[in-house]
DNA sequence: CAAACATATCGTAATATTGCAATATAAAAT
DNA sequence: ATTTTATATTGCAATATTACGATATGTTTG
């Protein structure tokens, strides 16, 4: 059908899948890459660093936007989008969590 | 057009996305969430565990084993799932570069 | 204000994902 | 050998995603 059935799942577990969800697109995973490369905030030239069309560009940002993963914010005429540091410790928290349990649980399987 | 310009973005890019997109997915965080909280391999007790039909189960499976986040041997009638230590520490390190790198840029941003 | 620039939105086509019923496969138990 | 149990595959319908041309919106500059 196409439609995911997130009522049967957790807040958490949701929330979860939509920052994995948002970042599994090699497009946006360049997007963030030239983010935490760029010392400072940058807006619309990730066009020029990108093989794809301005619209889909603005399309993808929205998407890493709609998931918290970068903030935008009106700098005149362009806009400077950033990342979202919170966003990023939160899903350096969810992985570290699972990596601690994995080292815990002396896997003998598999 | 729904199809994904992979040969334009790196390798690396490319896996990395796939490992997320792989995430992105309420179920499969359950089920990844399920793997790690059960000592042993789990195997198809997951479809107990979760509000989806069994073959449902076995697709999100195959695409969690696709993305190599798990593993799983036959053994005898059933088969057992386990997590893939490496790709999860491989993401604890991706995640980790980025946390870093955005803790290092003392971000006067948005 | 008009032109130029930066970005967003709309509309649309191509393709991918999600979910499940039905069915297939394959080992274990009877 | 037949039945039961565990899992995978197929086929299909509903929906989502990806990409972009065309166009809209808003801002600065002349």
């Amino acid at each position: 059908m196409g439609i995911t059935k997130t009522d049967f799942f957790s807040e958490q577990q949701n929330q979860s899948a939509n920052i994995f969800k948002a970042l599994g697109h090699p497009a946006r995973i360049a997007i963030v890459e030239y983010l935490l490369k760029a010392k400072s905030c940058i807006c619309g030239d990730i066009v020029n660093e990108l093989p794809l069309a301005q619209p889909t560009i603005s399309q993808h940002l929205k998407e890493l936007k709609n998931a918290g993963i970068i903030q935008g914010s009106i700098e005149g005429k362009t806009i400077c989008y950033c990342l979202n540091p919170e966003i990023i410790f939160h899903l350096e928290s969810i992985i570290g969590t699972m990596a601690t349990e994995i080292r815990n649980q002396n896997s003998t399987c598999c």
